[in-house]
DNA sequence: TTGAAAGCGCTAACAC
DNA sequence: GTGTTAGCGCTTTCAA
């Protein structure tokens, strides 16, 4: 059914029927409700891509979302709570956030990705996520001068919009506690170094140590992908050192519960012997044995945040707030605990 | 950079430029080179929206991903696999899989959605997951005559292309299991009824019992979301009865955790006084305490079939294997056991 | 081998 | 208040 058809069936001009549909104020009450009616009874709906290039907006937002090394899994579930969030919010003016897939070891590099993305005009914005400190997706945005919000921040973050979680506090927190439960020795297991979060959670870590006058052990900070399976690698490790820590700091609750396996395998008894912190307080670590000590991170409130950002950018506002930077909140529970005399 | 630039560039007219770019034998082969030449220095990408207008095909493939009552999470975290395993695919013949979100309390419903979809002639082709028994979304696109593939059976499973893991086979193998161990009363801590996997759960289960003769106790199958919450809370519920199940047979590993973790907090040694298992084996429920025993089920693999068959719909194939019912595994670890004496 | 021109379905300026 | 018409950027027929 195209507008074409519409009008022919009603005996209009195609473009009253469009400008019936449309709203406009030129059209005689009487003729609009005709047109309405019809289109309705005959499901008329506008060809989306017609409108597109006639407009020269797609009315979708579009985000590349990573797959890791064996192209099976996104690098993280919190991206669905994000990108829910998110479209809820561009949702109410007509807008449609679309995800799209990376293969990280597939044959197109992501730069080239966004290029064609950009060059063909598929999204009228982007979200960027998984940020890099010197991320060069975010430059080849802005010189395409195309609206963009990016979660998580990048050296050039106070030119563009961005939303992210404090991660630096977050990890001082989680060191400070284990430091005030007696700890001396505190590991991190810390995502890819690539990402500016993991940058960051080091840096609260490094800033807890240096308050607390303590150095940082050699080789007590690894990077890794933020999986079960990396983050029981990384513990096994850890524990097999002469003098192994007592505390293990996790990028992620995933990473937490692989580390947990780890230490049990080892005889440990995890809250005790040795305390184990997450990251991002999933349902997984609340269930888990013993439940796991971690940190809240709101991502549905970013994510409405960076809707309203996307919004406030295709509008062509400039005046939005431009950075928000969320803060944490520690979770205690079981899995982290005073130093064992 | 518009081909109307580059022609103008090159001297040119854009009909020409055009052939040449799009591999025509018409085009002296000098020519090509130059024009090859110049759209690659000036980065020439032909606007995706305009070409779609012209082709009738926009390239990509709809998939729908829905949003939990709170609007905040995909349902199941293996729909990434599932996604990244079918872009993979489809991606070789320039398709690109692109996903939205449905929010299952949002003011749309999900049919709606599709409606407007397959009216806007938004994608080529559609990726139905979640099946239900009987499913309004492909009757619909039935009706609309758009190639689409389902992962999850339906009744009119005949007349579409489908992809599925054997559910059925899956509570079989999981149920006789128990009974072997020596279980008389297994409960079953399903899905949400309304989809074609609980169903099919439902049925190996039943099957194994009748097999056994054992009859399944009042009560012992719950309905629920996929989640380690509702896992905890349906666990909870049974091991209140008067006579509780001694097995707990669950429909994602995520439940399995929260089953696991009412099962500690009831006092019993889960394995020992009481057999969990799950089902997807994710790595959280390898690195869970006690290592959860689970069913292994191939999402990648059915993942790069989807994708095939779409391709083939596309290319107008009928003849293609328009069904594939993928064999499942049962992963056995330590969360299951012999019935204690 | 190349260029002119039609047209995909729609919106919006302009004419009546 | 309504119809005619010119494009949006591209592909593809047709004529040269």
């Amino acid at each position: 059914m195209s507008i074409h058809r519409l009008a022919r069936d009603l005996g209009l001009s195609i473009s009253t029927v469009s400008r019936a549909l449309n709203g406009y104020t030129d059209v005689a009450e009487a003729t609009r409700q005709r047109v309405e009616q019809r289109a309705r009874e005959l499901d008329y709906q506008p060809h989306a891509v017609a409108r597109s290039l006639k407009s020269g907006r797609s009315m979708s937002i579009g985000v590349v979302l990573p797959i890791d090394e064996v192209g099976e899994r996104f690098i993280d579930p919190m991206y669905s709570r994000l990108l829910g969030a998110v479209d809820a919010v561009v949702q109410d003016k007509g807008y449609r956030l679309v995800a799209t897939t990376h293969n990280v070891h597939g044959a197109e590099d992501e730069l080239a990705l966004y290029r064609r993305f950009l060059q063909a005009r598929w999204f009228d914005a982007h979200l960027v996520v998984r940020t890099r400190r010197d991320d060069a997706r975010v430059a080849l945005l802005q010189e395409a001068d195309v609206p963009f919000v990016t979660y998580g921040r990048t050296v050039a973050g106070e030119r563009h919009p961005w939303v992210d979680t404090d991660n630096e506090q977050a990890f001082l927190l989680a060191t400070q506690r284990q430091i005030e439960f007696g700890h001396r020795h505190v590991a991190l297991l810390n995502g890819p170094e690539v990402y500016t979060f993991s940058w960051l959670r080091e840096q609260g870590y490094r800033r807890a140590l240096e308050t607390a006058r303590l150095l940082p052990h050699a080789g007590s900070v690894l990077h890794g992908d933020p999986t079960e399976k990396t983050g029981y690698a990384m513990a096994r490790q850890m524990l097999a050192q002469a003098h192994p820590p007592t505390a293990l700091l996790c990028a992620t609750d995933a990473m937490a519960i692989g580390a947990m396996a780890a230490c049990r395998e080892a005889g440990l008894v995890v809250g005790r012997d040795v305390s184990v912190v997450g990251y991002g307080n999933t349902e997984t670590g609340a269930f888990s044995d013993p439940p796991l000590t971690t940190i809240e991170h709101r991502v549905s409130d970013n994510g409405r945040l960076i809707g309203q950002l996307l919004l406030a950018r295709l509008a062509g506002r400039t005046d939005a707030v431009w950075h928000h930077l969320e803060p944490v909140e520690l979770v205690p529970r079981a899995s982290d605990g005073p130093l064992a005399p």
